[in-house]
DNA sequence: TGGCCCTTCTAG
DNA sequence: CTAGAAGGGCCA
């Protein structure tokens, strides 16, 4: 059944072009009646009100009390406080957070941040300008570990999903929604410009999969493995040791198409680190106890994924990230 | 309404 | 200069 599409194709759908949702194994009907009561937060100014189509709405509170059996993912939960400092990015000040709605994580440059309007305060619709400035968010690497290890399991969120992400990672159920969409087309791009040397056979596809899946996220900086038994290792970048990793890291530049046709680990080179990489060849360094199959399963789950995709499936992330991260789990260096 | 796709434009 | 977040049009 989840054969779906997590693993097949990376991002290209079940089928045609435009189908609504995929991803039918997560993708729970539910009620999301998109106007889904949740809205209790006024949205955010900074963010138009335009759209906020109750979705955008995301509630204050930590984790929606109706969904109680994700409630552990709460231990996920970049509790605005605590993440705040532990970003690499530059910290914005609470209250600025709030009113951008982004999250504290999530560091719309503090500089730039306030569109013209937002700045004035009062005159927000009063926009002298011939346009707002666009905001460009710098999502945090808190954030973008969650996200792309959510991505790795699924590339399409429902509504719901959106919202628990949004209000996990206090970000705004559009800026999710605009994520993985951009993700997807990103993945797809990949795809596109590095069929050819998976056409050959479905496995390859699969690997290509994996591949790019797997790098999508290896910039976070390190890699965070659950094996079998729920532990969750960690090992920092710095312990690479491996000749593998050697090679030009994930930048966002190997997206570039230009990039693509140069780069000459764009082709095996990299399909061995990834795809030799595993529990033995690297050395845990820090090890996530606790709990093991239950808060992380359930935090990782989210949704009700598929647990073994996880044990399966390496995820990436920023060393202090990752500590922050599963904060709530006892850690053992290694 | 959300997804795709292309475009715009900002942060780094 | 580039990556990528966000805008906007179009479609089902």
């Amino acid at each position: 059944m989840d054969s779906a599409y997590p693993q097949g194709l990376p991002c290209s759908k079940p089928s045609d072009s435009r189908e609504p949702a995929p991803e039918p194994e997560t993708y729970e009907p539910e009620e999301n009646s998109a106007s889904d009561s949740r809205e209790s937060s006024p949205v955010p100014e900074s963010y138009e009100p335009e759209e906020n189509s109750a979705a955008d709405s995301r509630e204050p509170s930590p984790v929606p009390e109706s969904y109680e059996p994700e409630e552990n993912y709460a231990s996920l939960q970049m509790s605005s406080a605590e993440t705040l400092h532990t970003e690499t990015v530059s910290p914005l000040p609470s209250s600025m957070d709030l009113l951008i709605q982004n999250s504290p994580d999530s560091s719309t440059s503090p500089s730039a941040t306030l569109p013209a309007s937002a700045e004035n305060g009062a005159g927000k619709e009063e926009q002298p300008q011939a346009k707002k400035q666009k905001i460009r968010t710098v999502f945090s690497q808190t954030q973008l570990c969650v996200l792309n290890e959510r991505f790795q399991r699924q590339k399409y969120l429902s509504l719901q999903q959106m919202q628990e992400l949004s209000s996990i990672l206090n970000l705004s159920y559009k800026q999710i929604k605009t994520w993985f969409q951009n993700q997807r087309m990103k993945c797809k791009r990949w795809q596109k410009y590095n069929w050819p040397k998976y056409s050959h056979s479905m496995t390859q596809m699969n690997s290509a999969t994996t591949e790019y899946l797997g790098l999508s996220s290896c910039h976070q900086g390190c890699l965070v493995n659950m094996n079998a038994s729920g532990n969750l290792s960690l090992w920092s970048n710095h312990s690479w040791t491996s000749p593998s990793w050697n090679y030009p890291a994930w930048n966002s530049q190997t997206w570039c198409p230009q990039s693509w046709n140069n780069q000459a680990w764009n082709n095996q080179a990299w399909n061995n680190q990834f795809c030799g990489y595993g529990e033995e060849s690297l050395q845990p360094q820090i090890q996530f106890q606790q709990n093991p199959v239950s808060d992380l399963e359930a935090s990782l789950e989210m949704a009700g994924e598929a647990y073994d995709a996880i044990l399966q499936a390496p995820i990436y992330y920023g060393a202090q990230q990752s500590a922050d991260l599963f904060s709530d789990f006892s850690m053992n260096i290694v």
